[in-house]
DNA sequence: GACGATAGTCTTACGGCGTAAGAGACGTCA
DNA sequence: TGACGTCTCTTACGCCGTAAGACTATCGTC
């Protein structure tokens, strides 16, 4: 047989590629390798497991998620939160993924210390500073996830259908906002704006609540 | 054989258990089955297939956070963010469940309509107060699942072991704030805290930003 | 060119999964 | 008794991740 000249970094770019079309679910060794031209035990000379592809994943979305801390720290930390989840809805497949594990890869910790070290030199303590990013960080995956997350290996629930099907003396406030508007990509965007500036409203240095 | 006596509560109540004692990775219909005497086909007879269980499980966990409405409405606000924090923290194998799939179920609408109903009646728009609750339930989710979130189906990943190893010239800032307590108990409730005030302070009627 | 080592790929197999199809056994009531 | 609805089981299919190990292509060295 000759050779794929295959690497880690193409196995990953391949499984990006396949999650991105078809979803996590679909995503399994088997169906990586024929997308590589191979069959799924060579998948395993450059990666460990599956675990691993994932892990990658991961990482590499993470990895692109850079802002030059300059100006302003709320300006730039706000940059920070748009960048994520710019990232995210850019690869809503990875979102459940990105959510439930955490941040341990190289490329991740590099991002995080580069933000703390910069609020650090903005008046705040180490752990207030990474404690910050992690509040900006988990706001932003928590939300999106509401706006673009699905479970990994279950179809779409039918949000819509489930929406025009409610009886409006039950749920009056809830039918009366979905006709406001509610669940739209507008939506998901002004309510993600005006929470981030409540929560970097609310968060200074030495503020103790 | 002699009926088993079950029913889809039971099926759930049993499902429930199993989770929390093993994860979500070790619910499966077959382990299901054994843990109530019944082989996994049998199952199928009270629950129409596995996502349905998962959905069941959900409305479990959602229904039993009930909040009264009554007074301030930062104030109860506030107390239903808690309480969704405790019943999450309370069965935290559940958490990428509830992450990832959208509130549908009759549980979960009718506490929804319920807060939403009493921010009406405070001076929100009825797309406003929504807004509201879902600001205040993705963060709280978000918050919840990097404190406790474990991807379905896969080891937890050695967090100890990877923060040890940090290289303190690498990571200056994180190896500090690490060993003034960040990730611990403490800390995760603190950050809690002070975001969710952060996002409550930040959120009043009519405010545009 | 010959040959061994190394790197890369494949085949086979195992034990798990969700669930479709349909065969039986049980309880109840006519 | 017999029929019928309720409940449970058996069997089977096509997926999954991956362990074990056989095979082959390529390259460095003589």
């Amino acid at each position: 047989m000759p050779r794929a000249g295959l690497s880690r970094e193409k196995v990953l770019a391949a499984a990006l590629a396949l999650v991105d079309r078809e979803g996590i679910a679909a995503l399994s060794m088997r169906k990586l390798g024929a997308e590589l031209g191979v069959e799924a035990m060579t998948l395993y000379y450059y990666v460990p497991n599956k675990d691993a592809v994932l892990d990658g994943l991961i990482d590499m979305a993470v990895s692109r998620v850079t802002v030059e801390p300059v100006g302003p720290w709320r300006e730039w930390l706000r940059a920070f939160a748009v960048a994520i989840r710019r990232e995210l809805l850019a690869h809503p497949a990875l979102l459940p993924l990105v959510a439930t594990r955490p941040v341990l890869a190289p490329g991740g910790l590099a991002t995080v210390e580069r933000m703390a070290a910069a609020l650090r030199a903005e008046g705040f303590g180490a752990l207030e500073g990474l404690q910050l990013v992690n509040a900006v960080a988990t706001f932003v995956v928590g939300h999106t996830l509401a706006e673009a997350g699905r479970t990994p290996g279950h179809d779409d629930p039918d949000v819509a259908g489930t929406m025009e099907s409610l009886d409006p003396e039950e749920h009056p406030v809830l039918v009366e906002a979905l006709r406001a508007g509610l669940g739209t990509p507008e939506d998901h965007q002004e309510r993600f704006d005006r929470a981030l500036d409540a929560l970097l409203h609310g968060l200074a240095p030495g503020t103790s609540l």
